[in-house]
DNA sequence: ATAGTCACCTGAGCGC
DNA sequence: TGCGCTCAGGTGACTA
């Protein structure tokens, strides 16, 4: 599932490609993505100026706006040869001025695609997002202070994008192992010190799997068709009732928020 | 303001 | 072989 560092692998797939390419035409033929997508007419002859990433939203910023990419939970992104044949799940193709055209495939329809107009960081699913977990604000310092008075379980206030961007699901439990905190406490009541474990978890987690290109469960390719690596790097996520490899303790497996939630009783406290 | 729940969508995996 | 069920999950929208 496309978490940060499965988006950013695919923005530093697709960048090369892309940046100062114009965009000459499109192909829509499943528009009913997570919003419907509607590309204006003015987007031909738009170009690529910069590939960025915003939490999970990839931004390719153009001359006059940007296109607003999301994942969802089973898209990818991938430049394909301009006559290769679309599967049932390829929704939308864009073509540029070479042989390569860019692909969205997404069972699931959860992605999304926009086309902003103007500055990206002022449109209504970017603007009231938190901070950026690799970036310098996030630090256990921050984590304290937003956790202060809170009493929903610290692994929501993780996933909670008003708060930090970018971590999913997988990474929420991953963190908090390697922290040595249990996901159902009181955000409010871990102090500022644990809270520095736990951003520098976070952000560890991060970078490593940036490092290795993702983490693939069932289909995720970067930007390159390439799958990620981190899988095998996985403490806890997918691991309930077997051992933790660090002190054998039978893993817990619980729901928080509907979601699937896994730590080990012994280590995490 | 905060917390909890639901909907959207499809494919995989399972029991029968 | 196939049916029906459950699960997975990001996030906006809704309710209490």
């Amino acid at each position: 599932m496309p978490e940060l560092p499965e988006v950013e692998t695919t923005r530093r797939g697709i960048e090369p490609w892309i940046v100062g390419r114009e965009i000459t035409g499109w192909s829509l033929r499943q528009p009913r993505l997570r919003w419907p997508v509607v590309f204006p007419e003015r987007l031909r002859g738009e170009r690529i100026v910069r590939v960025l990433r915003r939490a999970k939203y990839l931004l390719l910023e153009t001359t006059s706006g940007a296109l607003i990419v999301h994942l969802g939970m089973s898209g990818s992104l991938r430049l394909m040869p301009l006559d290769s044949v679309a599967g049932r799940h390829d929704h939308v193709d864009i073509q540029f001025d070479h042989e390569r055209v860019l692909r969205l495939t997404d069972p699931r329809r959860f992605g999304s695609i926009h086309y902003c107009e103007g500055d990206w960081r002022t449109h209504w699913l970017i603007k009231d997002l938190g901070v950026e977990p690799l970036g310098p604000e996030f630090n256990g310092g921050f984590l304290w202070r937003v956790a202060k008075g809170r009493r929903v379980a610290v692994k929501q206030l993780l996933m909670d994008a008003r708060v930090v961007v970018g971590v999913g699901n997988i990474y929420a439990n991953e963190s908090l192992f390697l922290a040595g905190i249990r996901p159902r406490l009181a955000a409010g009541r871990i102090g500022l010190l644990r809270c520095t474990a736990l951003a520098g978890a976070v952000r560890d987690v991060l970078e490593r799997a940036i490092l290795v290109g993702g983490t693939t469960l069932r289909d995720f390719v970067g930007g390159t068709g390439a799958p990620g690596h981190f899988r095998p790097s996985l403490n806890v996520y997918g691991r309930a009732d077997q051992p933790c490899y660090q002190c054998g303790t039978q893993l817990k497996g619980i729901r928080i928020g509907q979601r699937a939630t896994v730590y080990c009783p012994k280590c995490q406290r």
